[in-house]
DNA sequence: TCCTGTGTTGACCGTATGGTCAGGTTTAAC
DNA sequence: GTTAAACCTGACCATACGGTCAACACAGGA
C-alpha cells in the first residue's frame, strides 16, 4: 500500500526554467530523453507488475540504464510512479476536446469514444496504470479525482443534460452514461490480454474498427441517436 | 511479477477426502472457518493493495491469526491468491444462469446484467482481484481463461448470434456486447472509488437501483430491444 | 490414562528491494 | 585552460518480506 499523500500539484510538463535563456541546449534535450525513456519503462514495468510488484531494478533494465541512475531523475518510486499516472491522465482529459468541439450528441459522444478506443489502442499500460491506481483507492492521485476529473465530469454532465432538455438524445443519466463510456473504451486496454485470448490472437485494425463501431454503435442507439 | 505457472486444475470446493467417513467433525467444520476467515482477509487485502503489494503479515493481522498460522492452511501467499482468484471466477460463472434460463434476448441479456451488477455490489473486491490478475496477464489463471471462460462465451455468443438470425435483436457482433456487458457492470466494483468521488459518497440502495436500470436500458435499448 | 495426529506459534533465516553515497566523468560558461 | 556545476554509477546499507522450524497445545480414539 503506497504512502501517497496525494498533495502535489499536477505537472504540466512546461517546467522550462526562466532563466534557462541559452539555446534549448543539449544538456536539457539529453536531461528530457532520458527522462522519457525511464517514464516509459516504467509504465511498461507498472502496467505488466503493479506497482508492489514493479522494483526499480526491472525498470532500469528496460530502459537500459544503471538502477541509481533512476534515483538521479527520480528521487523514489513512488514519485516516478507519480509522474507515469499523471501522463495517462492528462491523455484522457485531451480527449475531451472531442466532446467539446461537436455541435450535437451524436458527434460529441460519438467522438469522444472514438478518441477514447484510440486511446486504448495507444497507450493500453498508462491505462491499466491508472486503473491499478484507481482500483488501490487512488492513494497517489485522489486529489486529481476531487478536483480536476470532478470539475471535468460536471461539466460534461451539464452538456449532456442539456441536450437531454432540447429532445436530442433520450433521458438517461449523465453519470451512468460516461461511465458506461469509460468502462466500455478503457476495458480494451485494461482486460486487453482477456481480449486477445477470447479473440485467439491480437486485435487486427479490422478488429479495432469493428470494436470502435461496435461501442459506439450500440451506445447511441442506447441514446436514441442514430450513429 | 507473480511466478505462476498456470498449470493448476479449478479447484470446485468439494475437496472432502473420501476416508472421512466419521462425522462432518467438528474439526473439520473448525478448518472451513479458518480457512474461510484468511480467505476473505486475503480477497480484501489483496484488492487493496496488488499482489505485489500484499503481504502475509497483513492478511494475518486482518484474519487475527499469526503469519505462521497461514502457512499452514495455504502453502504459499501464491496459492492463497490463487485460491481469492477462483473463487470470483465461479461466482461469475453461477450469474450466467439467469442468462441460460431466459426465453429470449431481453430476459436473457437484462437478467445476466441484473446478476453481475448484483455481483459488483457484493463482492467489489474480488472482483478488483481478477480485474488485477487479467491486467498483469493473466500469470495464475491463464487456463481459465483459454479453456472454461472460452467455452462459456462461445456457447453464450451462439445464444445472441441464434437471436439475431430469428430477428428478435439487432444484429450486433456478440464478442462486443459480451465485453461491454462484463466492462460496463464491472466498472462500478473495479472503479468503485472513484464513482464514489464523483458520486459525493457511497452509492445508496436507490442509487444501486439506478445504476442498474440505467446500465440495463441503455444496453437493451442499443440493442433494439425496449426494456 | 496414554498416545498419536492435528493444529498453533514465536523466533528465526536468506533474500530482494528501495534508497544512499562517495568518487569519478562530462559539459559548458568564462 | 580553469572551474563549477551537472551527470553517472558501482558498491553498499537497512529493512521488510516470504517462508521455515522446533517446540508446544490439544483433541479424541484405544
Amino acid at each position: 500500500m503506497q504512502a501517497g499523500t496525494g498533495t502535489g500539484r499536477m505537472q504540466t510538463g512546461d517546467d522550462t526554467t526562466a532563466e534557462a535563456a541559452t539555446v534549448p541546449g543539449r544538456r536539457e534535450a539529453n536531461r528530457r530523453e532520458i527522462e522519457g525513456q525511464i517514464l516509459a519503462a516504467a509504465e511498461q514495468v507498472f502496467a505488466e507488475a503493479g506497482f508492489g510488484g514493479a522494483t526499480m531494478q526491472l525498470i532500469a533494465d528496460l530502459a537500459g540504464l544503471p538502477k541509481a541512475n533512476l534515483h538521479y531523475y527520480f528521487p523514489t518510486k513512488e514519485a516516478l510512479y507519480r509522474r507515469v499516472v499523471e501522463r495517462i491522465f492528462l491523455i484522457w482529459l485531451q480527449a475531451a476536446e472531442s466532446f467539446d468541439a461537436a455541435e450535437g450528441p451524436a458527434a460529441g459522444i460519438g467522438g469522444y469514444i472514438d478518441a477514447k478506443m484510440e486511446i486504448s489502442r495507444r497507450y493500453p499500460a498508462g491505462s491499466k496504470v491508472w486503473a491499478a491506481e484507481v482500483m488501490h483507492g487512488a492513494p497517489v492521485i485522489q486529489d486529481y479525482l476531487e478536483t480536476t476529473l470532478r470539475d471535468w465530469s460536471e461539466d460534461r454532465q451539464a452538456m449532456i443534460r442539456a441536450w437531454i432538455a432540447e429532445g436530442r438524445m433520450a433521458p438517461v443519466d449523465p453519470r451512468h452514461l460516461l461511465w458506461m463510456i469509460w468502462a466500455t473504451t478503457q476495458h480494451y486496454a485494461d482486460f486487453g490480454h482477456q481480449i486477445e485470448v477470447l479473440n485467439g490472437g491480437p486485435l487486427s485494425d479490422a478488429d479495432w474498427q469493428a470494436a470502435k463501431d461496435s461501442v459506439r454503435g450500440m451506445i447511441l442507439r442506447g441514446l436514441g441517436l442514430t450513429p
